[in-house]
RNA sequence: GCGGUUGUAGCUCAGUUGGUUAGAGUGCCGGCCUGUCACGCCGGAGGUCGCGGGUUCGAGCCCCGUCAACCGCGCCA
């Protein structure tokens, strides 16, 4: 017999009454009668309830097992009595009496424990990762992950994609987010980065003629995270494709993450059906360029009511350049105290308020009330209910300013509105393509800047570029987002230097610089370059909505808290004295 | 860098208007218990109320500062 087990906690069914098994795994819970005494034992496939009465050759060292130790048992598998069988867990027909016992590893008291499914902090769970890995939940999303990726995958190996490596260590390539540098040893004062995304390395491989690649990639960001955002380091499912538009590459991934979806949903829906929105339109309707249209709210440009109104904030706002007032319709909203507690939402948010009508019946027929209603008169709210389609117990929120300023806030409104009053769907994953981003934005100093990826092709090619303001060019750059996060991102690309140059000439780069930053790129363009372009899909992101968490720590294995520290292991430490040496660094110490 | 929330036993939490020796559940230790599966019963140990300062006769509670965690903003093609 195997030393450690001759079947898993999970294998067990009445089939094997008789047999005389070894089992080994943790002890998930004691059970001491006294008289007779239970343990829970579990492993990686399940639990098998082992027993011990005083008729064991080894009962008193039974006794002494405590939760969490791993051991190893030998015993007789018995049918349970028909009053005693546990309907919860598969092997709840059986048990083990138990003739041998062998402790494998002992535990001390635990810091989190493992049995039950209640919420311990954070900080806790992540310096005893293992311990937390262990209990049903994050188990169950860790394997969820795996079963993703190999879900993935395979449909990629499907659609005749091939998987590459590319480095880890690499060069910085200035694209957007923060590097993660790596000091050389052999180059002292040069450093590599770790890769923000396999980016150049995918265009050149299609430059190399590969047509169809894809990777599991890691991709290193040194920015700070989110709920949805991992520090350091997360998993990109990344494309790209030789000979495409925009659609070919709607086409290819759209059937991989519906079908992934479709396979992992469970009992939620996943609407099939994905609409194509204009970045412009996503903005002005939803308030955000990943909207989550499991909300049904859709924001409308109520400008012409206000202009020139008795509700002097908002017509003096419209006489400034480029400002516009939006209502946020909220149906089933018609309540002071609702509209009290958004007013208060939006003044958190940094906003000085969010006006408000609501519409009532007092038994006089229908009634508009709230501030606004009473400042801009009855026709003019008459107006814009009628515009927003709303009636009896609605209401409608209202931001005024320069859209930038105030389309992030109305967004997140959108968002809380669709919950606190129900509207929003909760059992469903709903896509949209988000398509057309801006080649470029202003900053705050009024330069242009790229908006989203320099490698993009802009609409139109280089006569857009030439011809055109700048920040009306779009580029054939896309998103697809899912219930409000954004999953996969991506653009065809552009393959031609002199259209590069343009590009980076408007957002002030000259050419030497674009030749010194993107050299090896430009270079590969020169000897015959394809058209290309891809996408690459959030893998952490595409678990977590799948495993229905809001944080994505939680289908990480080892993730790094809110300050980008391994509480496990106990990175970023400091270097020794050697390591900076051979390096050639000195820290810099720090005031504090 | 900024804002919000939180911080009381190993863990999850309660703690009234500022008032005696800070409680419960769980875990841990000891005892009892032969059919439990969140086993049950009895007993015990376990506390710098995050830290520092202040107000007060008296602070877990009020004030100021600070630290930490999480959430958000900035940031993130």
């Amino acid at each position: 017999m195997h030393i450690y087990r001759s079947q898993t906690c999970a294998d067990l069914t009445k089939a094997n009454v008789g047999q005389n098994v070894r089992l080994s795994g943790w002890v998930h819970r004691v059970r001491d009668h006294g008289g007779i005494l239970f343990i829970d034992l579990r492993d990686h496939y399940g639990v098998t309830q082992v027993l011990a009465d005083p008729d064991s050759p080894v009962f008193e060292q039974v006794e002494k097992v405590r939760s969490e130790w791993v051991i190893r048992i030998d015993g007789e598998v018995k049918a349970r009595d028909e009053g005693l069988v546990n309907s919860n867990i598969p092997t709840g027909a059986v048990e083990v009496f138990i003739r041998d016992i062998e402790v494998l590893g002992a535990a001390e008291e635990l810091p989190l424990p493992v049995f039950g499914d209640l919420d311990y902090p954070e900080e806790t769970r992540l310096k005893y990762r293992y311990l937390d890995l262990r209990r049903e939940k994050l188990h169950n999303n860790i394997m969820l992950r795996s079963k993703v990726v190999q879900d993935l995958r395979q449909r990629m190996w499907d659609k005749d994609f091939t998987e590459f490596q590319t480095p880890i260590i690499t060069a910085s390539s200035p694209e957007g987010a923060r590097d993660f540098l790596v000091p050389s040893r052999l180059h002292p004062g040069k450093f590599y980065a770790l890769p923000q995304a396999p980016q150049q390395f995918k265009q050149m491989i299609m430059v190399a003629g590969f047509d169809k690649y894809f990777q599991i990639a890691p991709c290193f960001r040194d920015e700070d995270p989110r709920a949805d955002r991992s520090p350091t380091d997360f998993y990109q499912l990344d494309v790209e494709m030789s000979f495409v538009e925009q659609e070919d590459v709607f086409a290819t991934i759209e059937p991989v993450i519906l079908g992934c979806f479709e396979r992992f949903a469970g009992e939620r829906k996943v609407i099939k059906d994905i609409p194509r929105i204009p970045y412009a339109e996503a903005l002005l309707k939803y308030g955000s360029d990943k909207p989550d249209l499991r909300n049904p709210i859709e924001m409308q440009v109520v400008s012409e009511h206000f202009a020139g109104s008795g509700f002097a904030i908002f017509a003096k706002l419209l006489e400034q350049e480029g400002t516009e007032i939006r209502a946020i319709p909220a149906p089933k909203g018609g309540s002071r105290k609702f509209c009290d507690r958004m007013n208060k939402f939006a003044q958190g948010e940094g906003l000085p308020g969010m006006g408000y009508i609501f519409w009532r019946d007092q038994g006089e027929g229908m009634e508009a009330a709230g501030p606004l209603a009473k400042n801009i008169g009855p026709e003019r709210t008459e107006a814009i209910r009628q515009q927003l389609g709303l009636g009896v117990g609605d209401a409608a929120f209202f931001l005024g300013g320069k859209p930038e300023a105030f389309e992030g806030v109305a967004g997140r409104a959108r968002n809380v509105i669709g919950n606190e009053l129900g509207l929003s769907e909760t059992d469903t994953f709903r896509f949209a393509w988000i398509v057309d981003f801006p080649m470029y934005e202003q900053d705050d100093d009024g330069r242009l800047d790229f908006s989203h990826n320099p490698f993009s092709m802009p609409q139109g090619g280089l006569e857009a570029l030439e011809s055109h303001d700048p920040l009306h060019v779009l580029g054939y750059q896309y998103d697809l987002a899912c219930n409000g996060y954004e999953l996969v991102s991506g653009a065809i690309r552009n393959h031609k230097p002199e259209i590069m140059f343009k590009a980076f000439e408007l957002a002030g780069y000259p050419p030497e610089e674009v030749e010194k930053r993107f050299g090896g790129m430009l270079n590969a363009f020169r000897y015959g370059a394809p058209p290309h372009g891809g996408c690459a899909a959030g893998i952490d992101r595409m678990v977590m909505l799948l495993a229905d968490e809001a944080n994505i720590r939680e289908v990480i294995m080892f993730p790094m808290n809110q300050r980008a520290e391994d509480l496990m292991l106990g990175g970023p430490s400091e270097p020794t004295n050697e390591q900076l040496r051979e390096l050639g660094l000195r820290v810099i110490p720090q005031d504090k």
